[in-house]
DNA sequence: TACCCTAGGTGTACGGCGTACACTCTGTCA
DNA sequence: TGACAGAGTGTACGCCGTACACCTAGGGTA
């Protein structure tokens, strides 16, 4: 009994919200957001799940925590540095920290509302625009241009043949041309280029995400430029 | 014994997969898609849950077969358009029919693997690229630059006050003004240019989404159509 | 007519989930 | 010494997806 209790108040650290936090953290990281259980992180932490309520309200709090900590890794804006470089420089690294935590853009858009952490940092978004000489109307279309890209989203739709090696997934995408003609094109000319630069998949893994990322980033930013020195602070739709 | 079968066999129309995915699509539409279970949906159909499993795997495949429904509704591609027109309309469209099954954008990213039926949508949106005159390539970093989108997204991250009344958000915003300046700025612009226009909330209902969708819209395809007339592919980035 | 086969719907059960609620400790302070 | 509070436990409930055995009606065949 005397040893039990030494055990527990020694070697065992209390139960804190924040250990709860790194732990799921932890676990999310490692298994993904499905494997994300109650009782999962109690079990991690050696401990029955009921206990983590002891320190968290419940579930969806400990997600809103645990989106926190994520927006928390984001980098603070340049100081100094002119609005685009400032801008860019934060998705960029906001991207770096999704990529350290896959789960986390699929939970933050799972959660009916924003976090005050996530709130906090569209507004210092928002004030990245407005130093740079924005208009309070144009930085609200600029913030719908940027969308969930703002933090670091990259929302690829086609990850699908990550699992496959480069070739067969040329292969298989080569059998299904007469189907999905440009698709087939895409791989075929990705594949022909410089098949060595990557060796993970075609599409997906085999194009440069990063590059990728950037060059939709930065043709965003350079629309929004032109918009911000042009007199009229609206795009030339098809309809004009 | 003989009235039951009379029932069963006449009133009652026998399952089919098609019958489950419209009522799935009915569900979810009604209850959003955390309300969709393999027992709510046979419970609507007056069968016993495992009924369903004869006629779907399981409940991912159902999924998938509900994407394809709303991807269904998609309009085709506008014939003889231009690029910019065809690509523009068929978006808009998508984003019609997302906005019809507010679920689907979640459930559409949930899955870890797009179904056939999108990988024909994205191909064939594809097609409006190539047949536009993108180079493969640019046709590549355009679908990037699109992103999810494509499909519609509008991927609001702001509509935590939508279930507000206007002068509420209002006031709460204002009363945080210390905290998200940006964010008051804002409110105070769009409440104080003409609040009459929409009845919803300040920041998500109060704006007006079409418009700013659209604006977003109009800014990446202008984007692309610079890139296509121009002789080098690729954007002026912050670096250069 | 007797038979069986099959497709489709049923019932039960299992392991997982979030979490309400009542409990038992253990350390603190009066 | 004894009351108290705060932390961890145990049990239980109602959901979930779905495996598996069962029943039953309709249809084809001998």
């Amino acid at each position: 009994m005397a040893t039990k209790i030494d055990e527990r108040s020694r070697t065992r650290e209390p139960l804190s919200r924040e250990r709860i936090l790194r732990t799921a953290v932890a676990v999310a990281d490692k298994g993904g957001a499905e494997s994300l259980s109650m009782r999962r992180i109690a079990q991690e932490l050696g401990v029955v799940a009921m206990a983590l309520y002891k320190h968290v309200a419940n579930k969806d709090e400990l997600l809103d925590g645990m989106i926190d900590a994520v927006i928390g890794e984001i980098d603070p804006p340049i100081e100094g540095a002119d609005w685009k470089t400032a801008m860019r420089e934060r998705i960029l690294s906001a991207r770096r920290a999704l990529l350290r935590h896959p789960w986390a853009s699929q939970v933050i858009e799972s959660r009916a509302e924003p976090t005050p952490t996530i709130i906090g940092y569209m507004d210092s978004m928002m004030g990245i625009f407005i130093s740079g000489g924005f208009s309070v109307d144009l930085m609200h279309h600029a913030m719908h241009v940027m969308g969930s890209r703002i933090l670091g989203f990259s929302q690829e739709l086609f990850d699908e043949t990550s699992s496959m090696p480069a070739d067969e997934a040329i292969a298989m995408w080569a059998q299904l041309a007469d189907r999905y003609p440009n698709i087939a094109a895409l791989v075929g000319e990705i594949s022909g280029g410089d098949i060595s630069h990557d060796e993970g998949s075609v599409v997906g893994g085999g194009c440069d995400d990063q590059f990728e990322f950037e060059f939709a980033l930065d043709l965003m930013l350079d629309g929004l430029e032109r918009l911000r020195s042009a007199p009229t602070p609206q795009p030339a739709g098809s309809t004009g």
